[in-house]
RNA sequence: GGUGAGGUGGGUGAGAGGCUGAAACCACCGGUUUGCUAAACCGACGUACGGGUAACACUGUACCGCGGGUUCGAAUCCCGCCCUCACCGCCA
């Protein structure tokens, strides 16, 4: 969330930069400031009366330490009042307190000034394209056959034992994954990324660091009688490391990779290309993750951008980098860059990762802090993640483009992860 | 699943109704000393939200796992919850 004092300071720019989000803050932005200037009287007048019943009751102590028994006895009887008043005060204070906060959780982050208005994806910028055109033969087949023609994945089976979504790789197919997965790893690892091996399961609070919870919720896969969730992605516990942290600001920048399953609900998803492997329940994906100085955060971002697309450029993937539009983007997000490859067969663009500077924004929720010698008081760092990437996708890019008459041929960077060149 | 112990500042750990936002030690930071390093010594050393300031200073309140209660006054007493650790049982 937004920090209170940053919309008291720029009213205007909050409302003016929603508008990019198509979000209309004005009525909201307004409230908040009202009751803010309630609360900081509130508690002004609850912060006195509590000063004053402190300052009496010390004096109660000293006088029946010095035997006074009368007058502390007189002292006493003045309390009952105050104590209600500091009641009643205090109530006050923290009802609109958390008015407040309900308000402040509403507002989305607001985007960076680079980022194009608009509703849809339909107004994201494609800002690069690269890779060479891939041209299929007559007779090429969408990825989920080719699955089926190599027995790499099945798809059935997984609805036997789990249900849609859940699919089955096998053979070359399961080990293609675990390539992709070595692959990215030692990608990072060479970019500078400490490698993390996080719980796949949080609980209430690192949900609520990330922001998946209260509002996505349902996103999730919930264990009840734990109240655990299923992670969606690894962001959710490699961010949370930092929550509730004061780091050194020459510590800076922290940078984490962690594979992970990532389970997602897809609530609401259901008929809308979920054919193969478009959009699963469960599947793999590299994470990348930077705690970053705010000064440095845009070029952070820029970094992991350009580590990105070294990977789809390796894997020989004609892919897009598409700057989200207002509408388009998340609502914790600043600034998103997408990664699309071109999935031959299906002649679809498929997103295949997110790049996104939070700015302070999770960071606030998080508590992830940071202290330099100029400043005594600590001060919110930013928050970057990017998919380095997500598995099911690039597998469908790379079956459907790598197609020919004697098989799928495996980019040359994957045959030593792989063990085979071809699958046939 | 059973039994027991315990949650205090960056860490160890004392405190057992008022003089405790919290001893002591360690770490970190600043300084003195030193050819350099180390040691020694001195000093500073939590967070949040207010007030205050040009900014500091200064100052009010809250915070000893979380939430209630008792009391003029709670880290300390009472109740509920959460979590951690140890041992036993089961198990990868």
């Amino acid at each position: 969330m937004l920090t209170i004092k940053f919309i008291q300071e720029n009213p205007e720019l909050v409302v003016e930069k929603l508008k990019v989000k198509n979000f209309d803050a004005s009525e909201i932005v307004h409230e908040i400031l009202s009751l803010y200037e309630q609360k900081n009287r509130a508690q002004q007048n609850a912060d006195q009366a509590k000063a004053e019943m402190n300052k009496l009751s010390k004096e109660i102590g000293l006088l029946f330490r010095e035997g006074k028994t009368d007058e502390a006895n007189q002292a006493k009887n003045r309390t009952s009042e105050l104590k209600e008043n500091i009641r009643q005060l205090d109530q006050e204070f923290s009802s609109i307190d958390e008015k407040v906060y309900e308000l402040l959780i509403q507002l989305p982050n607001i985007p960076n000034e680079s980022v194009p208005a608009g509703k849809t994806a339909e107004d994201n910028k494609v800002v690069k394209s690269g890779g060479k055109n891939v041209e299929l033969s007559g007779d090429s087949l969408p990825h989920w056959e080719l699955a089926q023609k190599y027995n790499l994945i099945d798809f059935e089976l997984g609805v036997k034992l789990t249900g849609a979504g859940f699919p089955v790789y096998r053979g070359k197919g399961s080990r293609l994954q675990r390539a992709l997965i070595n692959f990215f790893l030692d990608e990072a690892r060479n970019a500078g990324y400490e490698e993390i091996q996080p719980p796949l399961v949080v609980n209430e609070d690192s949900g609520f660091g990330t922001g998946q919870l209260p509002d996505k919720e349902g996103q999730m896969y919930h264990v009840t009688v734990d109240n655990l969730y299923l992670i969606p992605t690894a962001e959710v516990p490699v961010t949370n490391i930092y929550r509730d942290v004061i780091l050194d600001a020459k510590d800076l920048p922290y940078k984490n990779t962690a594979y992970s399953a990532c389970f997602r609900r897809e609530a609401g998803s259901y008929g809308k290309d979920v054919r193969g492997l478009n959009r699963l329940h469960q599947f793999d994906k590299v994470e990348v993750v930077q705690i970053a100085h705010p000064d440095k955060s845009y070029e952070v971002l820029e970094e992991m951008v350009a580590h990105v697309e070294s990977l789809v450029q390796k894997l020989e993937l004609p892919y897009r980098i598409v700057k989200l539009c207002g509408g388009d983007m998340s609502f914790t997000s600043a600034l998103t860059y997408d990664f699309e490859v071109w999935s031959a067969a299906q002649e679809k663009w498929l997103e295949v990762s997110s790049v996104s500077n939070f700015e302070a924004f999770q960071a606030n929720r998080l508590k992830c802090r940071f202290r330099d010698e100029n400043n005594k008081k600590p001060q919110l760092a930013h928050t970057l993640n990017g998919s380095a990437l997500a598995l099911p996708r690039i597998v469908a890019a790379l079956l459907e483009n790598n197609q020919t008459s004697e098989g799928i041929k495996i980019p040359d960077v994957l045959v030593p992860y792989c063990g085979f060149e071809m699958i046939d």
